[in-house]
DNA sequence: GGTCATGTTGCAGCCACTATAACGTTGCAG
DNA sequence: CTGCAACGTTATAGTGGCTGCAACATGACC
């Protein structure tokens, strides 16, 4: 946050799906390592993580598992904990699609639909491979499990609030110091998403993300009001 | 976080109001320096970032402006955030005060309330100096002011999320791991009460914190629906 | 005044993270 | 294919947050 963050390659492209050989066709030899390395780290941290605990995995552990050095761990990840939170590189997909929703819709429906469809798109199942080898569901099973990742689930979502608080303010024409609404409601849609992720992976993915999430907001927009309110929807969605 | 949390005295006790020989009615020699050790410390931490931000602030700096040794400072606090961001004794109280508001409230109106009347208790005047010398305002404007301190803040205040959601699915006989509903209400009351404090002390304190939280709180029961939810209340409340 | 409990300090050490400067690879142009 | 330039990797050394431990000092109580 404080560097420059000439942070290389992001995991947004290079499916390496199951064909082997589609190892050639627009990226270079130097990116295709780079995605590996960055692969390699990730996966060995969240096994690591997943095995020992976040506090009894160091970095030195989780370079020495990817075959780096811990100094190059450094050159994909500012800190221990982005390799486990990860998807940095969403945030600027979040902004343009909040302001890429259609202008008859309200600031919450807009917030709503864009980080719904987006934890649709990246938690189809816990076990399918789309493009990101490790997934929402592991990252989330991993922050359930351990107190301290808890804690800093919510401070690495503290930057998604933000920009999604400046894209609504962007929209809606306000000002963010003098109006408290687009920060407000950025921070509730982040606390719902974050509070239905973790309670989607407790459940071990039986119902959908997207459904919980969803579920989350609509208790949201009812003000909270009561503690049906959430799993009524929940239930009516499982039927 | 991880370590036996025998963190030694607490400033929820002993005014040392302005009657200068209130200086030995229960309390011990002892408490009173060990007291006066952390206000000193919490105090050198908030000049220092306020003067110099939060990075440029070493552990060694705050204690050696509260003359004593680096080591001595983390009898005191287990984090250099912990000094600015402070607050934790609080933590118990919130517990005790939700379960005991009146059964026929909703989990949602006794929440409200609670923090409503803690920031209220805790916020009177920026000029005041009610019991606690360190004072709600100044570090809501030390955090307003440093990026890696709003971050830090809302990491801070997942610890309150836990015990207001323990304690609300307490009052409802809810089961947390079942339920989401503790933990939405939870988190969003906190980052309404967050977004809030922030709004306030951007505002340099014009509006009283209670207001400004109420308002929140009212916008989040009419389910942020549109963005006057909050500002109309505001100005209604301004007159 | 003696003694026990408690708070303070220095020291040694772990680990996250950074700056810098070699060093090895890759890509590319001739 | 050769050599150069861009780029990635690494070792080294250092800063700062934080902890455990073992003296040491100070206040409490008899």
């Amino acid at each position: 946050m404080t560097g420059l963050s000439e942070h290389l390659p992001s995991d947004a492209a290079a499916p390496t799906t199951s064909g082997q050989d589609a190892t050639q066709h627009d990226t270079t030899r130097r990116d295709r390592k780079k995605l590996a390395t960055r692969q390699a780290l990730r996966c060995a941290a969240l096994d690591l993580v997943a095995s020992r605990g976040y506090a009894h995995v160091t970095v030195e552990d989780i370079a020495e598992a990817a075959d780096v050095s811990p100094r190059t761990f450094f050159n994909y990840f500012p800190s221990k904990e982005a390799a486990v939170l990860g998807d940095d590189e969403l945030l600027g997909e979040l902004r343009a699609e909040i302001l890429g929703r259609p202008s008859q819709e309200t600031p919450f429906q807009a917030v709503e639909h864009v980080v719904c469809s987006h934890i649709a798109a990246r938690s189809r199942h816990p076990d399918s491979t789309w493009r990101d080898p490790v997934e929402l569901y592991r990252r989330m099973r991993a922050v359930q499990d351990d107190p301290y990742l808890r804690v800093a689930l919510v401070a690495h979502m503290a930057a998604f609030e933000r920009v999604v608080a400046d894209a609504v303010a962007e929209r809606t024409g306000a000002d963010t110091a003098s109006d408290p609404y687009p920060a407000l409601l950025a921070s509730a849609a982040m606390a719902v998403a974050r509070v239905a992720l973790l309670y989607w992976a407790r459940g071990g993915g039986a119902t959908a993300a997207e459904d919980v999430v969803r579920a989350g907001f609509h208790a949201l927009s009812s003000g909270l009001a009561d503690s049906s309110s959430m799993t009524e929807t929940l239930a009516k969605g499982a039927r």
